[in-house]
DNA sequence: AGCACGCCGACT
DNA sequence: GTCGGCGTGCTC
């Protein structure tokens, strides 16, 4: 007899334990770890999904086993491998097997059939139908050219209908079969067989560097500091180009947001059908569709964002992640992993290469090259293009002369310079909406989303208040719910007032949006992008997403409306957040003949940040910020762990929190650990959920973790923790 | 998580 | 008497 170690579906604590199951004769042979099967479980032996991680000879309890009652896979869709990986998972990121294992396996949904119909039956019945001059001998005609249709085709290609095909089916000389096809978002059968790029001796020299190490045992991962522009892309697809010569597979990651159809076709020209792309608006089908193409070895190269990580891949030879210093590697969700170091865990299990790219690196990243444990490559030479002129606008001087308007006469100048040589512009602005509050002028009430403790944002495309949180909407009160006047302004600028002012200020300019509102249907994105590069509009204002990876040769002015927003945020990560957005917006102008313009308004433009990233000296920058990470013993100095508890009873959460403060002294044991609270988070309150978080800061990643997680298995044994959620996040990209 | 079990009050 | 309310505890 033997016994199948065996993980529920159920994403909760109290079930995350491995459970034995019986493996009925009849299934010996067919079952494999890896494998998801459905299982009896609890008193009422409710069916449920449960993942084989194992198999044993000798059950490890006393229980009474029961049996499994089916195998749901044909093949193990977890290799080994994984399943270590998840296990690692579970212990880093403080969340249950099960959370990992989901994670790393898109949802399953089968391969789509599609149905096509074939000829049946002899050549004579078929005659006999033929002779005639109706839609169904028309429909055997059609069929005789072809090897089957599909039956979608006939509707709408040929518009021959159900009833003329059921009653051929009927008399036995066409069948209906359903034949497995692949969602392949991407053409990658056609590939632009175009002009093959040649590296320079500089991007040589890396991918050089990188190659030799591929084959090397102990692996240190490269860090490539590479400007925007100087090809970065050609290194990367050279790079993978060794990695399959050598049959082995590549994982290639970029920010969501620079997964445009330009650079995923540079992939596609060069690997064709050896690559699968996955991205967050894909659905289901299509994402299981491209994991299945990665598993089955059809494909050898996986692009896509942060999930992509975990592409099903056994001889895995190569991670890239480009843009490393982006936030969206981490993710907000259960498990809170981070894509950085899954990359390095896979190194460890498959020997792959790990390959950190950004022209910003992050200052983790920057001072783990210093240091030795990354290998530092540089490119800094841009091919083909210029740096931008870029200037600072002090905001200071705009009210002094008695300028209110968002746009200094400076920018407004260029604006109007620029529209005149039939340039065009990007306005940058790091907020959507209108105004970013509303308020009484008479008592100063603020409009307050009432389950988040946040105000609303003014939408004028709706007319309504919008709760950024919880994405709640009501109406514009008329008069101030709290005082009764008339007296309701508008605070705090976003896109959409920017849109607005830009259309006031220059009236013939065509003006074009694009943030979280304008892009929410599938393909408004690839719209938007495309109305733009093709000349159809001469403005386009826009947040974060426009500051990526965007190539338009038409843009020769770029302003940057408030610098100062993202510095002044209360995080000790705001100088390198910031650095690294006004850097990428600035590569956007002048990319190609002309010479480009960059206009920073701010209010500090004596501040580091703004200041060297005018000059564009990143080392500059670096050597000012890891002093001052140094001095106030930040990371990468230190570690911060955030714990975090969610309760709609906000005394309760409070008191819990207090308890768990002192249930983390007892246990620091004169070790030098620091906390930081028990505060309410900096939005206190989403979703009519409260929320207060500690912070406590270690020396030693590991040490900080194990010491943070004992103290919250004392905390739920001592306290009662119903209705009280907790989340904790290592090294936030941002304080909650 | 989700379900059975068990120990209380108020209903045909 | 018994139906159903939710608090408690267990799940191979």
């Amino acid at each position: 007899m033997k016994y199948a170690e065996i993980v529920t579906e159920i994403r909760a604590r109290e079930v995350n334990n491995v459970f034995f199951y019986k493996i009925p004769e009849a299934m010996t042979e067919e079952l494999m770890t890896g494998m998801r099967v459905s299982v009896p479980f609890g008193r009422g032996n409710r069916i449920t999904l449960g993942y084989v991680i194992g198999i044993s000879d000798e059950p490890k309890t006393s229980a009474a086993l029961k049996e499994i009652i089916d195998i749901k896979d044909r093949f193990p869709v977890f290799s080994k491998e994984r399943i270590e990986l998840a296990r690692w998972m579970e212990k880093k990121y403080y969340c249950t097997l099960s959370d990992c294992l989901q994670c790393i396996i898109p949802k399953i949904t089968g391969a789509k059939r599609i149905k096509y119909v074939f000829l049946d039956g002899s050549e004579d019945e078929r005659r006999a139908l033929l002779d005639r001059n109706n839609r169904q001998a028309e429909l055997l005609r059609l069929l005789e050219d072809r090897d089957g249709i599909s039956l979608d085709d006939i509707r709408k290609k040929y518009k021959i209908g159900g009833s003329t095909i059921k009653s051929l089916e009927k008399k036995g000389v066409i069948k209906i079969t359903g034949i497995r096809s692949s969602r392949d978002a991407y053409d990658t059968e056609n590939p632009n067989s175009g002009r093959k790029h040649t590296p320079t001796p500089d991007q040589q020299r890396i991918i050089d560097a990188v190659c030799e190490d591929l084959d090397r045992a102990d692996k240190k991962p490269f860090l490539l500091k590479g400007v925007t522009g100087s090809g970065k892309t050609l290194v990367y697809t050279e790079i993978i180009a060794e990695v399959l010569r050598r049959g082995r597979q590549a994982i290639m990651l970029v920010p969501e947001i620079s997964l445009t159809p330009q650079t995923v076709q540079r992939f596609i020209d060069r690997f064709g059908s050896l690559v699968t792309v996955t991205h967050s608006k894909m659905t289901d089908g299509e994402r299981y569709d491209q994991w299945e193409k990665a598993r089955s070895g059809r494909a050898s190269v996986m692009i896509g964002p942060r999930s992509a990580v975990f592409a099903p891949f056994d001889n895995l030879g190569v991670i890239i992640i480009d843009e490393e210093h982006e936030k969206t590697y981490k993710s907000e969700h259960t498990p809170k992993y981070d894509a950085r170091e899954i990359a390095l865990k896979l190194k460890d299990i498959y020997g792959a290469t790990v390959v950190f790219g950004s022209a910003t690196p992050s200052i983790d990243s920057f001072y783990k090259a210093k240091t030795g444990e990354y290998r530092l490559l540089e490119l800094d030479k841009r091919i083909n293009m210029k740096m931008p002129d870029v200037f600072s606008v002090d905001m200071r001087d705009e009210i002094a002369l008695g300028n209110k308007s968002i746009f200094s006469l400076k920018l407004q100048n260029a604006i109007r310079e620029t529209l005149e040589n039939k340039k065009q512009i990007i306005l940058f602005l790091n907020r959507r909406g209108h105004s970013t509050f509303v308020s009484c002028r008479q008592c100063g009430y603020v409009m307050t989303c009432e389950s988040c403790s946040v105000s609303y944002t003014y939408h004028s495309h709706e007319n309504r208040l919008m709760c950024h949180y919880c994405g709640s909407e009501t109406d514009v009160p008329k008069t101030c719910p709290a005082c009764g006047s008339k007296y309701i302004k508008y605070f705090g600028v976003g896109t959409e007032k920017i849109e607005a002012e830009a259309a006031r200020l220059f009236p013939g300019a065509r003006v074009l949006r694009m943030d979280m509102d304008t892009t929410k249907s599938r393909n408004s994105h690839r719209q938007i992008l495309s109305a733009f590069a093709e000349g159809r509009a001469d403005i386009l204002v826009g947040t974060q997403m426009i500051a990526k990876g965007l190539d338009f040769p038409g843009v020769t002015l770029v302003g940057i409306v408030a610098a100062d927003l993202s510095l002044n945020s209360s995080d000790y990560r705001a100088m390198e957040n910031t650095f690294a957005l006004i850097t990428q917006v600035s590569g956007r102008a002048g990319r190609a003949d002309s010479r480009g313009k960059v206009l920073i308004q701010t209010y500090m433009p004596e501040n580091y940040c703004i200041e060297f990233a005018r000059k564009n000296d990143y080392e500059g920058f670096y050597r000012e910020e890891i002093e001052f990470r140094r001095q106030m013993n930040y990371p990468p100095f230190s570690h911060i762990c955030v714990v975090m508890l969610v309760g709609e009873d906000e005394r309760k959460v409070i008191s819990v929190l207090h308890y768990y403060s002192t249930v983390l002294e007892y246990y620091a044991r004169g070790k030098n650990y620091d906390k930081i609270g028990p505060a309410a988070a900096a939005v206190s309150k989403i979703g009519g959920k409260y929320r207060h978080r500690i912070i406590v800061r270690g020396q030693d990643e590991e040490k900080l973790r194990n010491y943070v997680f004992y103290c919250l298995d004392i905390l739920k044994k001592k306290a009662d923790m119903r209705d009280i959620s907790v989340n904790v996040t290592m090294d936030p990209t941002y304080i909650p």
